[in-house]
DNA sequence: AGCACGCCGACT
DNA sequence: GTCGGCGTGCTC
């Protein structure tokens, strides 16, 4: 009897044990799928880990259902990196796996639930958890049976989703096997039997009196003598005018053969090979001391200002790296992966470049892996979002994390928490490749290793062409209130600026951290605001749909007329979003052309891009937009960027809110003033003399990383120290707090101090779930390893008390 | 996680 | 009397 060990796609830590027979046991590699039984009744896609014969488990094994593969689809590479990703991040090798095939690899046995692509009715006559199901799938593009039942929270779903199908809102895909389908082109070819001339005269003699038929023949002869490739069938009935009727005839009667070639869904097809454009000096001298800096440190921090043209330097890089013959990832946040991006590389690179990132379908995503697990030509640069670290790479010899910063690289939920960036450096030590981070605004943490002289440092302090960096003002909107100078949000200033900008037909960009109209209504004569009934937040007031919704459930109701508690109808709307300044702005400025850009503004698949070709086409004069505006943005015409209220985001709890607002508003600023004229960026703020809006306005990073960094220092907290959170979720209170703090409590035995809570989080009941969270510090000297063993014991045992099983835990490394 | 098994309240 | 609620425990 042989024996495999299978790692499902699960939560749980064990692999599973299944028996093969021999030639089974022959054929199987590590890497490749089976399929097997699991329970009593799932068949699950699991990864073979481990092949053997000797050692019988102790255990009656099942056998497994099939195999799925001809060759393995994973690496020995990637295994490896998975692991340490699994044990880095405290989680199972199978919530890894989820995370990293894309969702075609793994057969469901199981209903799932998408929105309907031709979708004609609207939604507004939907019932209340109708319209649950639709918002839940606005999110995310599928759903299972049971992330409905979640959503509705009620085990009965099955009525709810008869109603929308019928209304035509979403469609049920039923039980796939193999998800994957290879796209086929259909061709034609002259029957075998006609091929000699003699058979080919008398055909066309018979076809006489079929003028139509015989045209076809004639203009499949000339396609084919024309260049030696096949006849695609659909141009030849374009070519030869004809109806699909008639070549089906041709097929019936055996005259033509139809067959079919598997083809690739993503083609380019424009034109490639553009020159390289010549670097700047700076830029010369930048690329220069990164191949330096390689040299001595494997990671390497491109440090440029905005508009520095980082870009030309990757792309100078990734050159070099492709004579080698090697393979070169490029990752980007999410938001930053625009078309104009990826067809600006495809000037350079071509057809080389593949691009993966959840917009694409589940089919193009295997396609994309298979091209790179093969070594495939034009799958020699990725460029990706943070999930493209999971690809097979075979040969890697580059990875550039382009804004390094970003917060989105790390993932919160579901499992595996990973950081992108960190995932990517160990990824390339596997591969002995060179990274290189790159960041207008780098993070604490890599900066701090530049200084550490564990990664290499390179700065770009100007701008391409010495454009200079936009003039930064900040505006007091308290003195201005005291002074009456305000009109709504705007101040005189800021108005007086737009004025001018529109005089000059210039284009203007507006930045408020929030969408929505306004986030709080209040009653002024009891001072309540209406709540959440499922979760510990007020609710927001979107003006378009007359609604007060929840943004962490998508609980909805009616705008109130009068205060639910005293009856009042004195209710106000209390600080300001996206949706309000659009409305203030069509009073102030009735002759602009006004637009939005935030979630709920560029839902649609195409809504961005729509969003961002009237733009360029200067179709908008003034975008109001969240922090979506400030990234991947880059046009001619924009001279002023206004920041509506920056105290927001200085206020945010959080330890990193001072960094994360320095790095936004450079980031935004950065929109301003792209040509030779100077931009013009005026920040409005209750509190003019932060030390962070100070940095701000003379771009001093370096200041702020002193600062900040003295600061982490003081309160313990990251890059100094590092910070595991573990957070408790139940719907009964008392159970919840019962099991965090014997966790806390049973932590801190052996770690002390450095156990912290627990403590509930600023919005502490979400979904009627209430949440408490614990943060173990681990200081620099400290085992981070042998604090990961610890807190694992303590959760097995945790495991084991029987009171605190329907309590979730959720274990968070580097939660930052 | 997912699912079955099993034990208690509001309905035909 | 049943349908369906979720607590409990297991999955090679």
């Amino acid at each position: 009897m042989y024996y495999i060990d299978v790692i499902l796609p699960i939560p749980l830590k064990q692999a599973f044990t299944y028996n093969v027979n021999k030639d089974q046991a022959v054929f199987l590699r590590q890497g490749m799928r089976v399929s097997v039984p699991f329970g009593k009744t799932k068949i699950y896609t699991g990864i073979v880990y481990a092949i053997y014969n000797n050692k019988k488990p102790a255990y009656e094994t099942k056998a497994i259902d099939q195999i799925l593969d001809e060759t393995p689809i994973i690496t020995p590479t990637q295994i490896k990196h998975w692991e340490w990703m699994s044990s880095y991040y405290m989680c199972t090798l199978g919530e890894v796996i989820r995370a990293a095939l894309p969702s075609a690899f793994l057969l469901e046995s199981e209903t799932i639930i998408s929105l309907s692509s031709e979708r004609t009715e609207d939604e507004s006559n939907l019932s209340d958890d109708e319209f649950l199901v639709f918002e839940a799938l606005q999110h995310q593009s599928s759903l299972h049976i049971n992330d409905v039942r979640s959503i509705l929270d009620r085990k009965n779903v099955v009525k709810v989703l008869q109603q929308l199908l019928q209304k035509g809102i979403i469609e049920v895909q039923e039980e796939v096997y193999e998800q994957y389908t290879p796209k086929l082109k259909r061709y034609v070819k002259l029957a075998a039997a006609y091929t000699s001339e003699e058979n080919l005269k008398e055909l066309l003699d018979t076809l006489s009196r079929a003028p139509k038929q015989r045209a076809v023949l004639m203009t499949l002869f000339m396609m084919s003598a024309a260049d030696k490739k096949p006849v695609d069938a659909i141009q030849l009935q374009k070519k030869s005018e004809t109806t699909s009727t008639v070549l089906k005839t041709l097929v019936e009667k055996g005259i033509l053969e139809e067959y079919y070639i598997q083809k690739d869904r993503i083609e380019f097809t424009g034109d490639a090979g553009s020159d390289i454009k010549k670097l700047s000096d700076a830029q010369e001298v930048a690329f220069s001391e990164i191949k330096t800096a390689f040299k001595k440190h494997d990671t390497t921090l491109l440090h440029g200002v905005t508009s520095s043209g980082k870009t030309e330097v990757y792309v100078r890089l990734i050159e070099e790296v492709l004579e080698t013959g090697k393979q070169v990832l490029y990752m980007l946040p999410e938001i930053a992966l625009t078309t104009q991006l990826i067809s600006r590389l495809q000037l350079y690179f071509g057809d080389k470049i593949s691009v993966y990132h959840s917009k694409y379908s589940v089919n193009e995503r295997v396609e994309v892996w298979n091209n790179v697990l093969s070594g495939k030509p034009k799958a020699q640069i990725v460029i990706g979002a943070r999930s493209s670290l999971f690809l097979p790479f075979t040969n890697l010899g580059l990875i550039v994390v382009d804004e390094e910063h970003e917060p989105s690289f790390k993932q919160y939920n579901p499992s595996p928490r990973y950081h992108a960036r960190d995932s990517a450096i160990v990824l390339g030590n596997l591969h002995k490749a060179k990274l290189l981070l790159g960041s207008a605004t780098p993070s604490l943490e890599s900066y701090h290793n530049t200084e550490l002289d564990k990664y290499g440092l390179v700065v770009l302090k100007n701008r391409f062409g010495n454009v200079l960096l936009p003039d930064i003002e900040l505006v007091d909107i308290k003195e201005k209130h005291r002074k009456k100078q305000m009109k709504g949000h705007f101040s005189d200033r800021l108005l007086e600026a737009m004025a001018e900008a529109l005089e000059n037909e210039e284009q203007i960009i507006l930045f408020q951290n929030r969408r929505g109209f306004s986030p709080v209504v209040e009653c002024t004569t009891c001072g309540i605001a209406p709540q959440c009934p499922n979760c510990d937040v007020s609710l927001t007031y979107h003006q378009y749909k007359g609604e007060l919704r929840c943004h962490y459930c998508g609980y909805h109701m009616a705008m109130l007329k009068a205060c639910m508690a005293c009856g009042s109808e004195t209710l106000d709307t209390k600080g300001f979003g996206t949706e309000q300044i659009e409305t203030e702005l069509k009073s102030l400025f009735p002759n602009a052309s006004v637009a939005r850009m935030d979630q709920d503004t560029t839902r649609g698949k195409n809504a961005y891009a729509k969003l961002i070709e009237r733009l360029d086409n200067q179709e908008i004069d003034i975008l109001v937009g969240t922090q979506m505006l400030a990234k991947g943005l880059d046009f001619r015409n924009i001279n002023l960027v206004g920041v509506m209220n920056a105290d927001n985001l200085l206020n945010f709890p959080d330890f990193r809110a001072h960094e994360r607002s320095f790095q936004l508003l450079q980031q935004v600023s950065g929109r301003a003033g792209r040509t030779q004229k100077r931009g013009k960026v005026l920040i409005q703020t209750f509190n003019p003399y932060h030390q962070i809006l100070q940095q701000v306005s003379v771009n001093d990073y370096e200041g702020m990383y002193k600062q900040q960094n003295e600061e982490r220092y003081q309160y313990k907290y990251p890059p100094f120290y590092r910070t595991i959170k573990i957070t408790f979720k139940d719907r009964n209170l008392q159970k919840m707090q019962q099991a965090s703090s014997w966790f806390a409590q049973a932590l801190s035995q052996q770690l002390k101090e450095n156990v912290l809570g627990p403590e509930p989080p600023p919005v502490s009941r979400v979904r009627n779930q209430y949440i408490s969270n614990v943060l173990v510090k681990i200081p620099k000297q400290q085992s981070i390893s042998k604090t990961k063993d610890y807190i694992n014991t303590v959760h097995r045992s945790f495991n084991g008390i029987k009171e605190f099983s329907s309590v979730r835990l959720t274990i968070d490394v580097d939660n930052y």
